[in-house]
RNA sequence: CGGAGAGUAGCGCAGCUGGUUAGCGCGCAGCGUUCGGGACGCUGAGGUCGCCGGUUCGAAUCCGGCCUCUCCGACCA
């Protein structure tokens, strides 16, 4: 990384990620091994995620609650798979106090059984169900390969945890979560997902069935950026959580879990980022309108102050997250690129020359060069920025979706797979067996994402067989690069 | 945990066949000139040379061990 710019996305994918991370301010690196310290600029990204998630969650009926970070060793080896699959990634707690413990305390990996020890208390009934509880929580892997915001040993996420009386209610709230899942990325984040069912492999330790939003990166890599679990009734048998029916008989609920993390802040990172850094939707942009104001000298500062204070103020009673720049001894150029790393979709340039014309200068992040900048009078000033950003959301999407429309290529083989993964997503008739993925996975470096459910109307279709090893087809099925 | 590379000022680096007081560029502070696409001059602040140990009259420099970071694998939100 120079001091100026970032490596160029061609040069070096990974450096250029970093480069950006870095330099737009999001997050730096912590004194703690494979932890990040999230700055004030990324925590609001992440704020933008939240509330978006948040407001969803409330909609469908779900309510925030808090447990333990620390859980009882005890726990996380109720359910065996569990176990098996978090393991190795667990960190304890051996002492406390200055004495060892009991019973070692595990930091939360993810909380459903801490979750399910509740549940089991307070559920009894068939009134108590649905119970939808989320809640917004750190949580500790000890992964191998730590990176920025992708895959750090500590990370932030919302965990939503739900038990139901049938099967069936558990599944369709696998789904719902699944699907505002990729409307937050669809539509708050400009990431268009591919909703799919995880390999028996790729399943979360414990679920009967994962879900996920795979995302397309710039590089044509997928990235898992949610999960949704239907976890049949393996934890409720573990737990105990259990209610009675209205025929006054004792049932084992069906329960469901799901997450999002910091780790979205990535997705938007790879997925809209550019040369000059990132670019942010303008819905979860921290500034949405940056204005430079320019001037030469005291006079000039005075009008042009003036006259930036009240285009600010009549921004910000419009509703728009908008940022004075008025840093004096750097240029405007300066500032421009700035602002460009930070990814701001709108910037606003008003200098003398503008106020002479009674208009402002307005810059799209989206479009480069002149293409991108346009005057605009300041009398109905707000309608036209509102409806650049509109744009700016809309055309960031539609850019995403073409790279990935461009980039899914059906293979027939895996020869045809391991080109395809090279630059894309290959979609391939597809046994699920762990033997085929592990093989296709050895030759291609591809791992299997999903089978997306808009392309697997039934499954194991008669007659339809793996194109890898010939054994029965489960459906169709993604691999990719991923992260 | 396997393979590769790297740790010297906030960032990027030089110095490394041992030898005064550890340099350069950017950034930072002050002053002045600038200011519509990464300005310039002067002055200045800023360092346990990743950590521990060893060799030596003397270690950023040589030796041993450890730690951390980056990249590629295995693992994963």
């Amino acid at each position: 990384m120079n001091s100026q710019g970032v490596t160029p996305q061609s040069e070096d994918y990974a450096r250029w990620y970093n480069d950006v991370v870095l330099k737009a301010d999001l997050a730096e690196y912590a004194p703690t091994p494979g932890c990040m310290i999230i700055k004030p600029y990324g925590y609001e990204l992440w704020e933008g995620i939240q509330d978006a998630l948040n407001r969803r969650f409330k909609e469908t009926g779900h309510r925030n609650a808090y447990f333990p970070l620390l859980i009882p060793m005890s726990f996380i080896q109720k359910e065996a798979d569990h176990v098996e699959g978090f393991a190795p990634q667990l960190a304890v707690v051996t002492h406390g106090g200055g004495k060892e413990l009991e019973e070692p305390l595990v930091i939360r990996p993810t909380s459903e059984t801490i979750i399910g020890h509740s549940f089991a208390q307070w559920i009894h009934s068939y009134q108590d169900l649905p119970l939808l509880i989320n809640q917004w929580a750190n949580v500790v892997r000890w992964e191998m390969r730590p990176r920025l915001f992708l895959r750090t040993r500590e990370f932030l996420w919302q965990e939503g945890h739900t038990a139901h009386a049938t099967e069936a209610e558990a599944i369709e709230e696998t789904m719902r979560i699944l699907d505002i899942y990729a409307d937050v990325a669809a539509n708050e984040a400009a990431i268009p997902v591919v909703k799919g069912r995880k390999s028996n492999q790729e399943k979360f330790a414990g679920a009967e069935a994962s879900y996920s939003i795979e995302g397309m990166m710039g590089n044509k890599w997928a990235l898992q950026s949610g999960t949704s679990h239907h976890l049949g009734q393996n934890f409720a048998k573990a737990f105990e959580i259990k209610y009675l029916s209205k025929e006054n008989k004792l049932e084992y609920c069906w329960t469901t879990s799901w997450g999002v993390s910091t780790r979205m802040v990535g997705a938007i990172i790879m997925a809209h980022g550019d040369d000059k850094g990132l670019r942010l939707p303008p819905r979860l942009a921290p500034i949405q309108v940056v204005i430079v104001a320019i001037f030469k000298n005291e006079s000039e500062k005075e009008t042009v102050l003036a006259a930036v204070h009240r285009l600010r103020d009549l921004l910000a009673a419009a509703g728009v997250r908008v940022h004075v720049d008025a840093r004096e001894g750097m240029t405007p150029g300066f500032k421009f690129n700035d602002w460009e790393m930070r990814g701001v979709p709108l910037r606003m340039e008003v200098g003398p020359r503008d106020l002479a014309q009674g208009t402002v200068l307005l810059s799209r992040r989206d479009l480069p060069g002149k293409e991108g900048k346009e005057p605009v009078p300041v009398d109905g000033l707000v309608p036209v920025v509102e409806r650049r950003l509109a744009e700016i959301q809309a055309g960031l999407l539609e850019r995403a979706t073409q790279l990935r429309d461009a980039n899914l290529h059906e293979a027939r083989s895996l020869a045809e797979l391991g080109e395809i993964v090279a630059d894309g997503w290959a979609l391939v008739s597809h046994c699920g067996t762990a033997e085929c993925e592990a093989k296709i996975q050895e030759e291609s470096k591809a791992s299997s994402r999903c089978f997306p459910l808009d392309l697997n109307e039934e499954w194991y279709p008669k007659g339809k067989t793996c194109a890898i090893c010939g054994k029965p087809a489960q459906g169709l099925a993604y691999f990719a690069r991923a992260y």
